[in-house]
DNA sequence: GGATGATCCCGAAACGTTTTGGTTTCGGCT
DNA sequence: AGCCGAAACCAAAACGTTTCGGGATCATCC
């Protein structure tokens, strides 16, 4: 009798459990799912047989057998930025609530690691996700990894109709508007602005507000002062360089993101410059350290962790097929005025 | 004839791709998992098919029918932190280059939050996990949810004996040693120190290897010189206060991580202190602004990125089951000399 | 000309759940 | 006695893969 003496060490099942609990497999699922009727009694004694053999339900089976995973998948552009980090937060916190449990990716603004990210995703199937596109992926290409898994873009949003059920982010053009009048009204005549990729629609936004200020006063735009960067430190440094060895330079910087930012500051440094007397800087969101550097970053701020959970409810909402309680898709920024700015030095 | 006019929109499953492709599910699979005879005919026709369905593989049922779902699972205690982005970076590049795929838990160093990771985790079938514990998280508690998932330890390893297969870090005494013998070096004789919790081995080791200079030195050591943080900005930021108010406060801090350093430097700043004339400051684990703080911020750097690969190698090798190549599980750290230190002032 | 071995393909079972449509039991009612 | 309805439970099908054990076709070999 060459018994099935092959003993793999497997998984639990729910028909162990079963058996343990004397009782069959659709009642294990029955109590499990607390629905229908499972007396007392039995439901006590497949409580004790789950404790006792440390149950855990596969959820790959449970996935399968209901064509729904509960979870959804977030993914941005760049992790080791703490306003992605607030919103996935954001997003995690608002799913937790819900019952949904959330995936997340970093792109490091690589459409091949995000496509990655997004087909890895959608194999899984999960229910949904909510997508802050790298810089370099542009519009229409999401669709053919995802086929027709709702989509909430946050923060950004692609130029291109990719498909999708919903976005929320700030009122870009009118926030760096602002932003750049709050620099006016120091006086500043002579403007730089360090702007993200061309191809993000967010990027484009606040450039437009910028330029919307800049032609709303009686300054002449010009071209040079603005420079497109890559949303990190690196090119926010080299950008700022180039801005400020220039003959004339700018007695301001604006840049539109908190790396182009940070970035910016160390030429600022280098060259050894006076901030903010010799240059002002301005950034787009805030981050935990703003107020460690010297000077202290004057910044617009986003609700960043709001972001996240307003894209994770209208993306549930969606899911479960329920109409969204009506959100502001724009939520409101705010100028955090600290030291960086001041008016331009007279020479 | 009430037919089956029902046509919900499901997912395109392996089952369209043969009819389409006029061949067995068999024989889709088949050729899927390139192995086996199929005709070159039949491949290009199978090709086809799967691109004009635009097919995905249900990662899902095939997990359940090969159980082993080709991913692993990192928990981190917090992804503000840049060392741990670093750490899962570098986690996640060796697990792509070696066909795995990774899912990310941030505990918030709270261990509900990690036990919901490492739960979900487990009922997705991760094939393995490697874990930055909670710092609330005491020992022998990850068993009774993990069941016998393998773990490999990150960074931090827990002090009762939670089982697992390998541990990847630096040898945090030796670190801590001779990062202190550098403050007396320079002269300092009355040294604070902003240490971990004390739940984590790593913590010890630090202070450990900080005592160990301390003695090794004439110096007397001081118990109320030492005090216990929580890895955050905030405590690091209280428990500097502490330090720096005291009727003979220290001529330098260490601490232990880079948040509470960053913490110790608001507080310094707070008061006023000339940094590093009046107040040496000594952090560990570097961070990409650490040298657009005033002063740039004098650390010992941990090898983040290559604790990430090594975990997520040991960890795949064991999974496959081979024998993994001999590594150093104490990895090397480095003294960065910046502009946070100087000799203690003579008054 | 029948056996042999490649080559190419297929049917069905299995993975661990949930759900549908039962069956059994039992007390109460006429 | 016969029937009924509610309560408690169960068997089997289905979800989308992979794999195992064949089956069919065809050239080759003695």
């Amino acid at each position: 009798m060459q018994a099935k003496t092959k003993r793999v060490k497997r998984h639990v099942t729910i028909r162990d459990v079963a058996k343990a609990a004397r009782a069959s497999v659709s009642t294990i699922s029955a109590a499990l799912n607390n629905s229908d009727y499972v007396s007392a009694d039995m439901r006590s004694r497949i409580e004790e047989a789950i404790k006792a053999l440390r149950y855990r339900p596969n959820d790959l089976a449970r996935g399968l057998r209901l064509q729904k995973t509960h979870s959804i998948a977030i993914v941005v552009p760049d992790l080791s930025n703490n306003f992605y980090i607030e919103l996935v937060r954001g997003a995690k916190d608002y799913s937790a609530s819900a019952n949904y449990t959330v995936l997340i990716g970093d792109s490091r603004e690589n459409w091949d690691e995000e496509r990655n990210y997004l087909d890895s995703f959608h194999r899984r199937r999960v229910d949904g996700v909510v997508r802050v596109p790298a810089i370099d992926a542009a519009g229409g290409k999401a669709k053919s990894v995802l086929g027709n898994l709702p989509v909430v873009y946050a923060d950004r949003y692609p130029l291109a109709h990719d498909a999708f059920i919903g976005r929320v982010g700030v009122d870009n053009t009118r926030a760096a508007e602002s932003a750049t009048r709050y620099l006016l009204s120091l006086g500043h005549r002579q403007i730089g602005i360090i702007a993200g990729d061309a191809s993000s629609g967010t990027s484009l936004d606040r450039l437009q507000g910028f330029m919307r200020a800049i032609r709303s006063s009686k300054i002449r735009p010009d071209r040079s002062m603005i420079h497109t960067g890559h949303n990190d430190m690196e090119s926010g440094h080299f950008h700022a360089m180039q801005l400020l060895t220039r003959a004339q330079r700018p007695t301001a910087i604006f840049c539109t993101n908190n790396m182009m930012a940070s970035g910016a500051l160390a030429a600022i440094q280098e060259i050894g410059l006076a901030c903010p007397e010799e240059i002002s800087l301005l950034g787009f969101d805030d981050f935990y350290w703003a107020t460690l550097l010297r000077p202290r970053l004057t910044v617009v701020r986003q609700p960043a962790r709001e972001i996240g959970m307003i894209a994770a409810r209208l993306l549930i909402d969606h899911i479960e097929g329920r109409a969204s309680i009506p959100t502001p898709a724009l939520l409101e920024t705010q100028l955090i005025v600290r030291d960086s700015c001041c008016p331009p030095n007279k020479t």
